[in-house]
RNA sequence: GGCGCCUUCGUCUAUCGGUUAGGACGCGGCCCUCUCAAGGCCGAAAGAUGGGUUCGAUUCCCAUAGGCGCUGCCA
């Protein structure tokens, strides 16, 4: 164990590797320096922030305590690092604020849209706030509609954010007194921060771009899923650990609005893919340049293609959208989603939205990689499917069946409603709908090649001319009685039940599946029914 | 290559050192049945490998292998 970096005195003792420039001696470590930017880079935000923080340590201090070992020492917010907090202004837990901060690519990638989830589901969890932030520094690959896919997708899962934008323009209204949301909209923010740093000797220019001084030592962190993670420096970082936090072009840098802005917007949580482990060194400097202590950290596993390779934009099933497009359930995907990589320890596998933010928590969250299977989503689905309250299913099934170019609005309502229950519990997404019960919804029967060649046929002709008759002739026209007439004409002639049905399936549908055929014939009505009896006894003549 | 994270049925997972290693999806069989589903029942299916620690390891430690991530003046 090395009291070294919370010291705030002991880079300048301890041995600097050969060959060090005697500048890179004055790195981020002397505590009088924080609290120095602390006044001068922007006395309202920082004295907020950190006071805020200051008052919650007591109680929401990351797990890690000052004796721990490990090369990294102990974390440099202890008590002599940032006094302050000892005599904070309110002493209890701190409010949760959590975000979700997406580069708007052009589409949600399912990943991303886990990580909002895991965010959100903490952030309600907790009672705290969860933020919505975009993050279009770089403007070659934004554009509106990119962030209107982000919003639009968020907001088809349920998850609404508490601060953020209100409509895709980065100009435009946002919700939140953190503001602005986006990063665009924030350069001033960024500039004042690499302002202080820069007259701090933090931060350095070389060949046009600005370069924050990192300390050339191995790292520990306490990650909230991962656990203690120690990092040595890499043979490149030995070399030179520094990085730029402002590129030549004026434009500052990811790691840098990050930081900034998760500090500016009081972030206590950064939940996040795994990805950005690497990254937390760098991140955990800055707030500590910064003068404050570091947000909790908790890093979620990937989502992997079906055969384990890193699963990107690219790849089958990737994009949120493809699921919205499918017709799957909201709730279905979330609640998918949520067990990829989230385990409520009990084998309950159908969790509603209350019951995942009841219990859903990072002590949960497993530590590996999953790999996504579409056809446990689509099981699911289809369970979310066969519970959905009727008026639910009848409203995406009729905007099912309308993208599908079917025009559910030319027949009566009542007539839908029944022709869309008799599809419950037999489809697994919405997508199946118009090939499933289209029939119901065209003048003229489509014929499935195999079905007709199988059921069409002479030997056919018979029973479907008597079922005709009979069903000309019934007095009841529904289920019960259309079952009995059909047994009946059977029993006439001396034939079993399955000799007419399938027949009469297909001269009605075009094909051999679909829903129970006596309540079809009952939705289709006796004109109908008596009408495709005929046509089809017409393609058997011809 | 360097650094980091990870490793239970094909997949998602349960297991707080002692279990016939449980559940779910998928798969196979049976039942139900007008088709397809749904539903019910049954079944096959797992602790990567090698060392330790321990009376006893899937569980704790180390190593190896493998997977994934990071290694940009991308985010």
């Amino acid at each position: 164990m090395r009291a070294s970096r919370s010291a705030g005195v002991s880079s300048f003792q301890e041995p600097a590797p050969a060959g060090k420039a005697p500048a890179r001696q004055l790195r981020a470590s002397s505590v009088a320096k924080w609290q120095c930017i602390f006044f001068m880079a922007d006395g309202r935000s920082i004295s907020a922030e950190s006071e805020r923080r200051s008052g919650a340590g007591g109680k929401a201090d990351p797990p890690q305590g000052p004796g721990r070992s490990g090369s990294g020492g102990p974390p440099a917010w202890s008590s002599r690092t940032w006094p302050a907090r000892r005599d904070g202004l309110s002493i209890r837990a701190m409010s949760v604020r959590v975000r979700f901060a997406p580069s708007p690519t052009g589409f949600l990638h399912i990943g991303g849209a886990r990580t909002a989830l895991f965010n959100w589901l903490y952030a309600r969890h907790h009672g705290g706030k969860f933020i919505l932030r975009i993050e279009d520094t770089d403007a070659a690959r934004n554009s509106e509609e990119s962030v209107r896919v982000i919003l639009e997708g968020l907001r088809w899962l349920g998850v609404g954010w508490d601060e953020g934008p209100l409509t895709p323009d980065a100009t435009g209204p946002c919700q939140g007194d953190r503001g602005p949301y986006f990063q665009s909209q924030r350069r001033a923010l960024y500039e004042r921060r690499v302002e202080a740093l820069l007259s701090h000797d933090l931060a350095y220019e070389k060949d046009g771009a600005i370069w924050f001084r990192m300390n050339p030592e191995a790292t520990t962190f306490h990650d909230l899923i991962v656990g203690e993670v120690h990092r040595e420096l890499p043979d490149r970082e030995k070399e030179n650990p520094d990085f730029v936090i402002v590129r030549s072009d004026g434009k500052p840098v990811f790691h840098l609005t990050n930081v900034v802005d998760d500090l500016e917007m009081g972030v206590t949580h950064v939940i996040r893919g795994e990805d950005h482990l690497s990254n937390t060194p760098r991140h955990i400097a800055l707030f500590e340049a910064f003068g404050v202590k570091p947000p909790h950290y908790a890093h979620i596993p990937l989502i992997l293609n079906p055969d384990g390779s890193k699963m990107s934009k690219r790849d089958q099933g990737a994009s949120l959208q493809t699921y919205i497009d499918e017709g799957y359930v909201p709730e279905a995907v979330v609640n998918y989603l949520c067990l990829l990589g989230w385990s409520p320890k009990d084998n309950q596998e159908i969790l509603s939205l209350e019951e995942l933010i009841d219990r859903f928590d990072l002590t949960g969250v497993q530590r590996h990689n999953a790999r996504f299977d579409l056809a446990k989503l689509q099981w699911m689905n289809g369970q979310y499917m066969a519970r959905m309250e009727p008026d639910r299913f009848y409203e995406l099934g009729v905007h099912t069946l309308a993208h599908a170019g079917f025009d559910p609005n030319a027949w009566p309502v009542e007539y839908v409603k029944a022709a869309l229950d008799t599809c419950r519990g037999k489809l697994k997404t919405f997508a199946e709908l118009p090939g499933y019960a289209g029939f119901y919804f065209r003048e003229e029967v489509v014929f499935d090649p195999e079905a007709e060649a199988e059921h069409l046929v002479p030997a056919s002709r018979e029973g479907l001319e008597r079922l005709r008759d009979a069903f000309a002739r019934l007095e009841h026209w529904d289920a019960g009685h259309l079952e009995a007439c059909l047994k009946n004409t059977a029993g006439e002639m001396g034939v079993k039940p399955r000799q007419l049905v399938h027949p009469l399936r297909v001269a009605l549908t075009g094909s051999k599946i679909g829903p129970s055929l006596y309540h079809l014939i009952e939705v289709l009505g006796r004109e109908t029914t008596l009408a495709r009896i005929g046509s089809a006894l017409e393609r058997i003549g011809a």
